[in-house]
DNA sequence: TTGAAAGCGATACCAA
DNA sequence: TTGGTATCGCTTTCAA
């Protein structure tokens, strides 16, 4: 067994600084006044021992750790890890710190992994997605403020940030419609997914509005990953269905649809145009850059976890409407 | 100010049951024989006051945290996300959890974010890459264990985990040779980053080994990313240099470049090859799919977090060799 | 201005 | 088998 390399504690600065325990608190967090004397032979020996207070301990006494869960599905989509980065921009300068646990897209241990967080007693969690039920999050909201993005919630220490999938449906077969594409062809989510469920019904009724007869046969599944995105047009084509372009229930779906139309030199847009959504930030760097649905991810993290400092302390939140938009590049290729 | 709900203590579980705080304990940990009336009694009285234990307590008291701290100079780049997958990997099962925090690619914020994960007591820290200084690392390294990736160390209680990049550009290029290329560019890294200058060393090796006349012309710096690719592409062609490949510093360089290329109708592989560096996930999907040099970041990251709980155990440390590999894809041509 | 001492929640030693 | 109690490191009354 290895010894640590000893850290010193407030008493032995205490002791080496000829004062008490307290009085070296007391400088450390500047509550009350010292004299100079003392400060600077504390401070000597602070710097002497090499000392850093024990935040361990000093969470024990406060009650608060200072410190902010997050759970998240995955630390590897860019969906996601936007939104961390904006979850650690609103951070910055509040003296919070993330903890992040991942729970690998499996509610169960989504599940642990909260009690995790609440074990160590983070002042609050902020959920991104994943499976977990609205019914569950409220559960735990009861002994900790949360803040979940992707779940419609809001309870006393719970809040929700949502997009409207639905609408961003609309709005990415309306810029396609208005391109004057008809026959276009619908890559789905995944199955019981929300989100997914959102963007077809938002597929069938703009082209419902458009006047434009629904054909199952254009929809097809997909598993919002680049492999489903690939099945999928290799089904569509070998089914010999025609269509001018390809809605995609998420970039990463796109870009697996774009590969496959590469494989049989279907060209895009020319050939055939693609509209993604997400807006991952790789979109604006494949070939063609996609044209797609942004989902303002960093911004909902922001918001996230500038919401859940607000709930800690007891304050009330105003949630920003934040609202998608259509990113046109240069997939989709103008048929009038 | 909202209450937090009250969560219960050992205490408030030891009056409820009519047992001591101790028995309590024994029984939570099954560190001693209990009579089965009085566990009964305890463990009603947990899911009676819904009791969890406080691991902050738990730590202090213990002096483990059962925490990894990991620094990441980026929670974004799938380089690095690929590593955290690694070690959450090897800590699966291990009672270890990873605490991951970033220092955003600043020193600065590097050395905070370490002192912070030894102020809470980790028990070991996991460095990927980044800015500090070997030296910096060491230093740390006397108040905690720690295993770093990106850098060349080996202390007593300090691990490094390094891939031969010099060899790794080697092999590009010698692919790219064996290709029948003779005019390769070479987009480089980032100004005075070390593995971008092995990176770079490597190719003028290559051709000289392979009898090549170095040009100068033929490289220009790039940063790492895809704006530089793009960037080196534009002034490569507008000094009209003539190459037929491109040896990209990195994949997202390589993607920056061959976006360029796209803009001016330079079709790849057929009129111009491009070769990356890392194969990063998104590589395989995009157009065409990239030929590059696999750097084994998952791996290295298990790797990483198995060695450090060795270190954090006392014991020794065996660090496997991890190879980097050629991963041939569709963006060379071959010209014989 | 300073120090003594209680206590945050959990554990483990020492008695019984 | 069980309970009392000291202890981990720090903060904060309460007195002096």
């Amino acid at each position: 067994m290895t010894e640590n390399a000893p850290t010193a504690t407030v008493h032995e600065v205490a002791h080496a600084a000829g004062v008490s325990p307290a009085t070296v608190s007391r400088i450390l967090n500047g509550s009350a006044r010292v004299s100079d004397a003392k400060r600077r032979a504390v401070e000597q020996a602070i710097a002497q021992l090499n000392y850093r207070p024990n935040l361990l301990a000093q969470s024990l006494k406060s009650g608060r750790a200072m410190t902010i869960g997050i759970l998240t599905p995955d630390v590897v989509s860019p969906f996601f890890t936007e939104s961390l980065r904006g979850i650690e921009a609103a951070l910055v300068g509040t003296g919070y710190a993330p903890l992040i646990v991942s729970g690998h897209w499996r509610p169960d241990e989504e599940s642990n992994r909260v009690e995790l967080l609440i074990a160590r007693r983070v002042d609050g969690i902020v959920i991104l997605s994943g499976g977990l039920t609205e019914s569950q999050i409220a559960s735990y909201a009861q002994r900790i403020p949360i803040v979940a993005t992707g779940h419609q919630l809001r309870a006393n220490r719970a809040l929700g940030i949502t997009f409207d999938q639905y609408q961003g449906a609309r709005m990415a077969m309306q810029h396609l419609i208005e391109m004057g594409h008809q026959r276009i062809a619908f890559i789905a989510g995944l199955v019981g997914h929300g989100d997914a469920k959102a963007r077809l019904q938002g597929y069938e009724d703009a082209l419902a509005a458009a006047g434009i007869a629904f054909d199952p046969q254009l929809v097809v599944q997909g598993n919002f990953l680049e492999n489903g995105g690939i099945l999928a047009v290799n089904l569509l084509l070998e089914a010999h269905q025609q269509f001018s372009a390809i809605f995609a229930a998420n970039d990463h779906t796109a870009y697996g649809a774009r590969l496959a139309l590469y494989r049989r030199g279907i060209r895009v847009p020319e050939d055939v145009s693609v509209i993604g959504f997400d807006d991952l930030p790789a979109s604006s760097y494949v070939t063609p850059p996609l044209t797609t649905i942004r989902q303002p991810v960093f911004e909902a993290g922001r918001v996230a976890a500038q919401s859940l400092l607000h709930l800690i302390r007891g304050e009330s939140v105003a949630v920003p409407s934040l609202a998608l938009e259509l990113i046109v590049r240069e997939s989709v290729k103008c048929l009038r």
